[in-house]
Formats: C-alpha cells, structure tokens, sequence
RNA sequence: GCCGAUGUAGCUCAGUGGUAGAGCACUUCCUUGGUAAGGAAGAGGUCACGGGUUCAAAUCCCGUCAUUGGCUCCA
C-alpha cells in the first residue's frame, strides 16, 4: 500500500500501481473524466502510469496551466503523427506547447503546406485523435536512439539526442506513432474534441537564422467543440481591438506607402491625444526636478562610435549622410542618451548638481527588418520619452525607485492592471556581447534588483536580455492578441559616463564619475499609444479623449443655443462638438454612441425652456437632467478622478 | 532579411477569362424630429505597380512594392 497526500492535507492509502486517473476515479468519477494531468511530489507524470510510491499528487483539469499544457503537447504529438501520414517525406523536429495552443516544426523537404491545406490537415488530425490511442512512455538507450534517428535520416533529432544524457532519454508512443519526448501527457488522445490549424510559419532550426529553416505548423485544440467556438469568437473579437483598426476608424494615424514603410503620419486627433499624453508626463516630470532639453535629429557619427552604439547597431541604422565638402559623416539620431551625455559636459558639474534629470521627447529612427514592422508598435520613426538622469553612486537606489513610481502611476492613470516588470540581465553564457566592466554590471544589476524588491515589484529575471550597456527594468503590457510589448525601461548605466568621460567634483574635491538611469515610461509614444488604444478598445478616459461631448440638438431649430452651449462647455475647458446634421436625435445619438464619445447632451425645446441639459452616458444611456454649470463639475471632477 | 497569406470605391467586402459591384461614408434635395440607423437622387475605381499568356485578364503566369501571421533582431 502507498500513501497519497491531496493538496488540501487529506490523506488516503491506495495500492502501489494505482494511477493518477484511479486516483481521480475514488474521489468522482466526473474528476476521472475532467482530469488531464498529474504531479507527484512536484514531478509531471503520466496520468495513467502506475504510481508506486507514496507522496503528494496533484490533479490537473483544462482549468489548470498545467492540465492545458499535458492536452497542448498531447496535441502536438497528434499534429506531427498527422503531417506525417499526409507529407510521409516529413522530418520531425520539435512541437512544444505554447501560451495559445501548440506547434510542431517540420523539415517538409521538396513539399509546402499552404492555408488551402489547413482543412485537409484539420480532418486527418481529428481521424487520428478519434482512435483514443493511449500514450504511452518508454526508456531508450542512447546509442538505439541515435541509430533509430539515423536510420530515418533525421539529423535534427540526432542533434537533439547527442545533447541528451544516457539514461534520460524517453520515447512516446500512441498507435503507430513514436517520437522522442520528456513526457507530460494526457492518457489518450480522445479527449481532443475539437482541432483549428492557426497558421503556417517558417521558423529556424533552433531559432538561429544560420540553420536551415523549417516550416512550423500552429495549432489549437480544445476538450470541447463548444470551446473552439469560444476562442475563434475572442479572435474576432480581439480584432476589433487592433489598434490598426481603431486608429484608421478614429483619424489618428496612418501610413503611405510614398512617405516610406514604418514611418507613421499622426493625424490632427492623433498629433492631440499625444499631445494630451506628453503634457501628462511633462507635469509629472517637472513635479519630479526633470529638466527640458532638445537635440537635434541628426549627430555626427563619431558620438555613436565613441558610444558604442555604432559598433553594435551600425548595420541596424539609417546609412550615414555625408556632407558634400567636408565628407564628415551624420546618422540620423538611432538613440538621445549620446547627446545628453555632451549636454551634461557642456559645464563643469558638482556633486551639488546631481541628480541631474534630463528629458526630452526625442525622435529617433532605426533601420528595423522589414518583416518586423507592425502598425505603430514597430515602426522605423518614432518618438520616445527619453530621460537621463545622471547621479552619484549613492543616489542611484533613490532615483531608481522614484523613476518606478513614475512607471507604476501612468499605468495607474491608464488603467494598465496588467503588466510584467522584467528584470533583464545579462547572459552568463555570453559576455563578449556586452561592454563595461564585471564590477560596474555587479553593481547596476544589484541596484536594480535590490530597488524592485523594495518596491514591491512582482518581477520575473531574463537573462540575456540586458542592453548592451547595462541591465534594466522593463514594463511589458500584451495587446490585444495576447502579444507582449516592452513599454516603459529603466535601465542602469556605469559605461556610457566611462566612454563619455563624465565627471563631477565632489565634496572632497576630487573628480567621480556619474552614473546614469536612462528611463521612458511610455517607451516610445506610437507603441504606447497603439498598446492604450487595445487596452482600452478606443474608448479613451475622459482627460484623453478628442472629444468629450457631443451636443445634439433635437432638430436644426436649435444649433444656435447648441453653439451658446459650446462655448459655456469650452469655457469650462471641456471639449465639445456640436452635430448640425439634419438627422433625427436617434441617428445622432447612434453616431456618437459608436464614435465612443463619453457624454452626449440633447439640446430641445424642453431643454431650453427648463434650463436643465439632458445628458447621455456612452455605453450606459439616459443619465437625467442637469444644470449646465453642474453638468461641468461633473465632468471636471471626473478628469481629476482619473489623474489623481 | 527568411517562410506563409493578402492587395478591387474613403471604409468593410463580393466578384474563377467576356461591359466594375454591394453596404456604410460622401454631395445635393426633401424631411425638422425627443434618447442607438427618416427618404430620394448623385458622384466616386488605371481592380497595388510592371511585364507576360490570350481574340479578350480584377481573374491565369512571372517580377516589384506595400500590408499582414510567424521566425530572427530590438540601443
């Protein structure tokens, strides 16, 4: 007999050999059918292998991460059994599972899979699954393994084993299908109701661009056909979040193929809202002793080579322009901070002077991969809200932490609930990839962590993702479909003051060199913007939004007092239209209802002989009567709410 | 940059080799109304661009450009 612990301290005894799903089947039988997945004592195991020993189980169900995970690679399993019994030339690779379903990679050799080809697969795919074939796992050896890849003619999997230890290395088996794998499944292959083949990729061979590129096939699965439905609706629902979609239908920004790929045009509502947002920031800034500056949209190449940021970013840059006499060569500006390093030695500074905060919405531009443009969220022009901010070694703590405020309040104000804080570090693996000494990264990377902990922050550590300078904190928010994007970086520098020779005179009157912050809590302003515009679906809060009301006169009678109410609401700094259309008060209200405008007001007869407005509330409807002036404090003190 | 997809009116899209289409938006006229679409008429396109096949191309083929889903990259 063994002894299973439930996660809830209750213990039962059962007979050694039991399986996780027996297990399941002596609490209920639902629990049985529900489960997909098991740990014992912390180790994934197969949920209809025989447990011999005594320990902690857990049960995974679709509700669990885990419970997803086992039915995704399950799948995954599925999906190269049904490549292959379709491309039969097919060399498999790898097929883990992911945040949204799962994908196998696939030498196809000679053969393609087009879109056209997805409802073909889809069918063979669930042919297979309705089988019920049962996974099942078995040791290899290595050398039986490697011939067994070597007799299929498979040198990926022959690379994948060789880096695997003897004695470790599993196969799994359901029907007549076998492929290596570390297990993690559910117990057989009927559980999958439902199957959608999302896309077809290329994707390199361990993701290095120098390996041949294989063709990856995504996937989704569910337990239930009413799931898939579920999902392909969010899908179509996540659409009408695109901020591509939402910025063409409110007129702030577009593209043109003539001014150039990934430049953006912001048009009038455009240029306001991000005028709104940097008047935003720049009031927090000056409350925070940040101080203005402006550079110029091109520099002299040398900055960047005495940066380093042409070494490492050259090819990544717009090519240098040469002047026609002097032959001196200028990028266009890739990045502020070379700049505000030549501001901060424009003078002699004392220790009295620091912390100097420099900030400026600088532009800059970058020679990004023409695959990697996407709306405004990678774009080759763009706009950050760069800040310096130079310090002594004992401030940087400080600074740091204050500069997170900064961060955590804007995502406060924008109702950002959900963020990532990556700390990202640099890779153990690989140093030659970064400049500066091994005690100056010691100490940034220290300072960074320890101020993180003492905000409180929830941080997750990347490794290998530092910048090359030094390490940072980045806030990373998803889009709409679930994609992450790095918004707001602090990051902590000791190289570029070394590089750039920076000094001050300190107290014992002798010369030390500043540390620097760089930091943009918005990032840059177009990926901001594109990422507020998913989150909040158009519908921007009150402060933000071009327009506040919308004055809708019963009938053409009385535009003349809506204009009188116009010009009462702007003197109450309130921004209001009017709709003059010869259209019925419904058609007006419609239109400004999908226009998304906060407050609607009616204007009619009842209105002008009563005195009192009639107010609308987009998306909850009549709101009652008020006094104009009350109506006003209504919506002044709703805009405070929001920034405060 | 690489692999896949897409490109028709301002927007969303239909149109599989034989005269370029719809809805919304726009313009004009009628209508002057009470809380999510009043009516009529009109205007609007070198079917992304360049080549080819054909008696005939939005449609088939090749190339280019742009957009897009991924991969790689991201100061």
């Amino acid at each position: 007999m063994i002894n299973i612990t439930f996660p809830d301290g209750n213990q039962k005894s059962f007979e050694a050999g039991v399986s996780a799903i027996d297990i399941a089947k002596s609490i209920s039988h639902k629990l049985a059918k529900e489960v997909l997945s098991a740990s014992l004592d912390g180790q994934t195991i197969e949920p209809g292998a025989p447990i011999n020993q005594s320990g902690n189980i857990k049960l995974f169900t679709w509700n669990d991460k885990e419970g997803k995970q086992a039915f995704w690679h399950s799948s995954a399993h599925v999906l190269a059994q049904t490549i292959l019994a379709l491309y039969p030339k097919t060399k498999l690779t790898i097929g883990p599972p992911i945040d949204n379903g799962f994908y196998y990679d696939v030498d196809l050799g000679e053969e393609t899979i087009h879109e056209a080809d997805f409802p073909k697969l889809e069918q063979k795919f669930m042919e297979l699954a309705r089988q019920k074939a049962e996974f099942k796992m078995r040791s290899s050896k290595k050398a039986d393994a490697l011939s067994y890849y070597k007799e299929k003619q498979n040198p990926y999997k022959v690379e994948l084993i060789e880096n695997l230890e003897d004695g470790t290395i599993t196969f799994c088996d359901h029907s007549d299908f076998t492929d290596l794998c570390r297990g993690g499944h559910i117990a057989n292959t009927g559980a999958i109701k439902a199957v959608k083949i999302t896309a077809a990729a290329g994707a390199y061979w361990r993701g290095n661009e120098n390996n041949p590129q294989l063709t990856r096939i995504y996937g989704i699965t569910f337990p239930k056909q009413t799931l898939l439905e579920e999902y392909l609706h969010f899908l179509e629902e996540a659409k009408k979040r695109d901020h591509r979609k939402l910025g063409k239908e409110l007129e702030l920004f577009t593209f043109s193929q003539k001014v150039g790929q990934g430049l953006p045009l912001w048009l009038p509502k455009g240029a306001m809202l991000r005028e709104r947002l940097e008047n935003f920031l720049k009031t927090a800034q000056k409350k925070a002793g940040y101080l203005p500056v402006i550079s110029p949209h091109i520099g002299n190449k040398d900055l960047y080579v005495c940066s380093g940021h042409y070494e490492k970013y050259g090819k990544d840059s717009f090519q240098p322009i040469t002047t026609p006499h002097e032959g001196e060569e200028f990028l266009l500006k890739p990045m502020n901070c070379p700049h505000h390093c030549e501001i901060y030695k424009s003078s002699p500074r004392s220790y009295k002077d620091l912390p100097l905060r420099l900030a400026e919405f600088g532009t800059v531009y970058r020679y990004e991969q023409s695959g990697e443009l996407h709306g405004l969220t990678r774009v080759r022009g763009f706009t950050q809200d760069d800040a310096h901010l130079f310090c002594t070694n004992d401030q940087v703590k400080d600074e740091f932490k204050d500069v997170i405020d900064l961060v955590l309040y804007i995502f406060k104000t924008l109702d950002f609930k959900e963020y990532t804080a990556q700390i990202s570090l640099r890779d153990p693996e690989d140093k030659t990839k970064y400049i500066g000494e091994d005690e100056n990264w010691e100490k940034a990377e220290k300072a960074i962590i320890e101020a993180a902990e003492e905000k409180g922050l929830n941080t997750v550590i990347e490794y290998g993702e530092a910048a090359f300078y030094g390490p940072k904190l980045d806030f990373m928010v998803k889009d709409a479909l679930g994609r992450s994007w790095q918004l707001g970086t602090i990051q902590v520098d000791y190289n570029l003051p070394e590089r750039f020779e920076l000094e001050y005179v300190g107290a014992d009157n002798q010369k030390h060199r500043p540390v620097m912050i760089h930091r943009a809590p918005f990032g840059s302003m177009e990926r901001f913007v594109a990422v507020l515009l998913e989150h909040c679906e158009g519908k921007f809060p009150l402060w933000l939004v071009h327009n506040q009301v919308m004055i809708l006169p019963v009938s053409d009678k009385y535009n003349d007092e809506a204009q009188k109410l116009l010009k009462l609401l702007n003197y109450y700094d309130i921004r209001a239209l009017v709709d003059e259309r010869s259209e019925k008060v419904g058609r007006k209200i419609r239109d400004a209802e999908l226009q998304k405008v906060p407050y609607m007001v009616i204007l009619g007869e009842k209105e002008i002989s009563s005195g009192k407005i009639s107010v609308r509330r987009q998306g909850q409807g009549d709101l009652g009567n008020f006094d104009v002036d009350a109506f006003a404090k209504l919506v002044t003190e709703e805009i405070e709410k929001e920034l405060n």
